[in-house]
DNA sequence: TAGATTGTTAATCGATTAACAATC
DNA sequence: TAGATTGTTAATCGATTAACAATC
């Protein structure tokens, strides 16, 4: 069996894929570990190291072709195609995420837009009608949608992912600030503006 | 000279903070390691190792004391106070964020907003009143505040965050999905949705 | 050609884990 | 006491870096 690529390495791919994105958004054709390096904080050796795992993508004395890098980048993330998501939770941080204009050009899509409250279900935000909790399950089987954000209070957030895992739901970004049990085939990510808070308060005097 | 936490450590440590804050609101009294390692998904002897470079917490035979933890963690976070934190960008993000009720308990409350959008300028926010951007670096620096949240279009964000720099804060928690350029002494940490989910496609067949 | 930069190896560095004495 | 769990050491594991031959 191939040896599997690291999780860490995996989790920097998307940092040179948006760095090389805004890279071809100025027009550039060329660029070079050395100044992906600078960009990103990461080191050069790393970065070939990285690349390195899935392929020969540049040439000696000239760099990487960025386009092309781009191109690689995002089929071996499959970005190279829209995923759609299901959004959980109608609330500020879910509206916001649901008006989003940054995911389509970066491989994703808002589909569908679930809360619990009666008095927004119905509403609509943008072009989605927001829809019960208790259509969620069916709903998203049928729409065969595999990620799903969730944006819902912490003490409902468990319950709505076991919800999203019995509707075939593989990838969870999870805004609750409550960490998720969920079977080994769910993958799911975390984003709390708190725990980076405090992780940045612990350098300050 | 004593030898630094790594920060990998400290990355770890709000997570700690968080699961104990829990545990704590649910009336618990006492936990381990192998509990907090269940969780976490982190491994009970990594939390025993990260806890012990810190100090010794915990009884054999018992466990942690998950008060005591708690406020020996707050104290190493220094979280055991509440830090005034500058909000730029008055859009949907970060409306979102200034409504979000979940800085509070936890160390953090927003104490001033800006946006350069002369229509949103001197309109309410909750209890804030949008300031222009032009006020930003003066009214950061008078108020003495040391943390900013960064929720501009990612065109503008380095150039925001040049003047947050010059205003003296030290902390940036960048919304805008891109690599900003600070002083060595300036921490930033990186809030990116796509980032999260682009590392989650990589897993989906 | 001379200069630049990749891909890759081997060495280094650092983080994680297993194991257990100490002790509550 | 017996059982449980910490704090810590040493071993293991994995990630990063330095260096350079290959080559554009």
């Amino acid at each position: 069996m191939e040896r599997a690529i690291p999780d860490i390495v995996v989790g920097r791919l998307p940092h040179y894929l948006r760095a090389l994105q805004h890279m071809s958004l100025e027009g550039r054709r060329l660029t070079s570990s050395q100044e992906l390096s600078e960009r990103l904080g990461i080191s050069a050796a790393q970065i070939r190291k990285d690349l390195s795992l899935f392929g020969e993508f540049g040439k000696q004395g000239t760099g990487y072709q960025i386009d092309y890098l781009l191109n690689q980048l995002r089929q071996i993330l499959k970005v190279n195609q829209i995923w759609d998501i299901a959004l959980v939770g109608a609330g500020d941080m879910g509206s916001a995420i649901a008006r989003y204009q940054g995911f389509t050009d970066r491989g994703f899509r808002v589909v569908m837009i679930f809360d619990n409250d009666p008095s927004v279900i119905g509403s609509q935000i943008g072009p989605f009608t927001i829809q019960s909790t208790d259509e969620l399950v069916v709903a998203i089987q049928s729409a065969d949608v595999r990620i799903a954000m969730l944006a819902v209070p912490a003490a409902n957030a468990q319950e709505v992912a076991d919800m999203l895992v019995q509707a075939g739901i593989k990838s969870i970004l999870n805004y609750a600030p409550i960490s998720l049990n969920v079977p080994d085939d769910v993958h799911v990510q975390y984003i709390d503006p708190v725990i980076h808070l405090q992780r940045m308060t612990y350098y300050l005097e």
